[in-house]
DNA sequence: GTATTTAGTTGATCCATATCAATACCAAAT
DNA sequence: ATTTGGTATTGATATGGATCAACTAAATAC
C-alpha cells in the first residue's frame, strides 16, 4: 500500500521546484534544502495517505498526482476540504495537536515527497526563509479556507460550482496546463460534499451550464467555451438576495436559458 | 480612533500568558519574548483593528475584548469567519500576501497587544519554541475552519446553532467563565453570517431551543439548562439525511417539541 | 418625558435545493 | 456478450430555510 522508494531526484533540480519552495535561495541554503526530503511515497489511487487521528509526523509535497482531503463525524457523515495538486503541501492541520485532523485520499495513482517536521525545523534555524515559507504556506491555506466559508456560507449553487471550476482551472493553468481544458479528478459525490451540495444538484448544475453553452461536459472532461460567462456566475449569482437574470445579454445572451 | 498607550504589563507577568505564548520557557527566553511586545491598542466598540486590503505588518493578541473577522465581495455580500475572545491571535490570514485578508471589528471595547512579524520572526531564531508555537497557532486555525467548513456543508441549521454555543461556551470556560452562561457579543446578524443562515433563522432556533428548555434566552443573554442536550443536537441532527425524531426521550422528552 | 432608530421576534408564503425514483452509462468481472 | 456495480443524468415531489411583512422591545436622540 505504502511503497517507499530510494529518492533520486533532489528539490533542487526538481521542477516543481518553485511551487514548493522559497525563492532565490542561495547555493548552500538550496544544498541543506536537499537533504529535507529522504523518502518519496507512492500511493495507489483509492488508498490513504493519512488518516484522522493519525501520528503527525511529516508533511507531504505531491510530486505527482491529485488528492483530497476530508473531515467526518462520528456519526458517519463526511465533508470534503480540500483537492489538492502537483506541488501543493498536505497535513499542516496536524501540527497543532500532532496528529492528523483529517482524511487524505489520492484520487489517482500518487507521488509525494515526505518532509519530517522536526527536519523542517531544524533547518529553518539555518535557512531563515523556510521558516517564513511554512508560515505563507499555511496562511494562504487559511485564506483559501476563508473564501471557501464564503462559498459554502453566502453562495447559491450554481455560483459554487462556476467558482469551483474556475479554481481548479487556474491551479492546474499555474501548472502548465490548457486554461480552458479540465479533467475532473473527483467524482461528483466529492464534487458535492466539497461545495456542500448533492450529487444531483451538481449534475444539473454541470447540464445547465452545458446546455447554455458556457462549457463541454464529457464525462469528468469539462472544457470551458465562454470563461467570461463563468466568471460572471461565479461572482454575480453569489447571493440568495439577487433576483435579476443571470446573465446580462451583452455577456451571453441564451446563457443559462 | 486607534489610541496607542504604553505597556506597562510585560508577557512574563500577563494574565493570559499561558494562552498567549509557549510554556515551559527558561527565564532567559521569557526575557527576550517580553521585548516582542512594544505597544497596546485600545479599539472601540464599533471600530475596526484592519481591513481588507491593508498592508499587513503585524499580529495582533487580544488582552480584552471580543472581535469579529469577516471577509467580503466588491459587490456587497459579507460574510463573518470568526470570533475571536481574550487571548486569541488576529491576522494570521495576512501573511500570505502581506497584507490583510479579511476586517476584523471589535464588537466591544477592546485592548490588544501588537506583534511586529519582524520582530517575532528575529525572536524566533533564538527562542525556538517561539516558531512552533506560531505553528501551532497557525494549525488550530486550519482545523477550526476545516470544522467549520463541515458545519457550512453539512449541519441543519438547528445543529448549527448549538454547536456555535457549545464552541462559544468552551472558550469561555476555558477563560474561567461559567460553564452555562453566556453573554453573545454579536448580533443575530453576525451570527447569522458566521452559520449562513438568515436572522430569522437564528431567532427561530434560539426560540425553539428556549421552549424545549434546553437553554434560557434573555436578549443576548444565555444561559443553558440541558448541556447534555445541547450536545445532541450538535451531534446527531447534523445532516439533511436525518428523519428520525430529534431528541430520543432518554435525552429530554419535552425538547424540541 | 417623547420620538426615532436599531435589533429582535413571529407568522405567512415561496423557492432553491434535497430527496426519491427511474434510467443510462461505463468498466471490470464472469 | 452478459452480469454486476459504481457513477451520472434527469424528472417528480417534498421541505428547510429564505423572503416578505407586521410587530415588539430596547437603545439613543431630542
Amino acid at each position: 500500500m505504502l511503497q517507499t522508494i530510494a529518492t533520486k531526484t533532489t528539490c533542487s533540480s526538481c521542477r516543481l521546484r518553485d511551487l514548493c519552495m522559497p525563492v532565490g535561495l542561495s547555493a548552500k541554503e538550496m544544498a541543506l534544502i536537499d537533504k529535507m526530503v529522504s523518502t518519496r511515497l507512492k500511493i495507489a489511487r483509492g488508498e490513504p495517505l493519512f488518516r484522522t487521528g493519525g501520528r503527525f509526523k511529516s508533511l507531504y509535497t505531491i510530486r505527482s498526482g491529485f488528492f483530497k482531503t476530508s473531515v467526518s463525524t462520528a456519526h458517519g457523515r463526511e465533508q470534503v476540504t480540500g483537492f489538492y495538486m502537483a506541488g501543493e503541501l498536505l497535513g499542516l492541520d496536524g501540527i497543532a495537536q500532532e496528529q492528523h485532523n483529517c482524511t487524505a485520499h489520492a484520487l489517482e495513482d500518487s507521488e509525494v515527497c515526505v518532509l519530517h517536521v522536526k527536519l523542517i525545523n531544524e533547518l529553518a534555524h539555518d535557512v531563515h526563509a523556510l521558516q517564513h515559507h511554512v508560515q505563507k504556506i499555511m496562511s494562504r491555506e487559511i485564506v483559501h479556507d476563508h473564501d471557501h466559508l464564503f462559498l459554502l456560507g453566502s453562495m447559491k449553487s450554481d455560483a459554487r460550482v462556476a467558482t469551483f471550476l474556475l479554481n481548479l482551472l487556474s491551479r492546474l493553468h499555474a501548472r502548465g496546463q490548457a486554461p480552458n481544458e479540465l479533467l475532473l479528478r473527483m467524482t461528483r459525490e466529492d464534487i458535492g460534499s466539497y461545495l456542500g451540495l448533492t450529487i444531483e444538484t451538481i449534475s444539473r448544475s454541470l447540464s445547465k451550464l452545458a446546455k447554455s453553452g458556457v462549457i463541454a461536459v464529457d464525462q469528468r472532461h469539462i472544457r470551458v467555451l465562454q470563461p467570461e460567462a463563468l466568471h460572471y456566475l461565479a461572482e454575480h449569482e453569489d447571493a440568495p438576495v439577487c433576483k435579476q437574470p443571470v446573465l446580462p445579454s451583452h455577456v451571453a445572451h441564451h446563457a443559462l436559458a
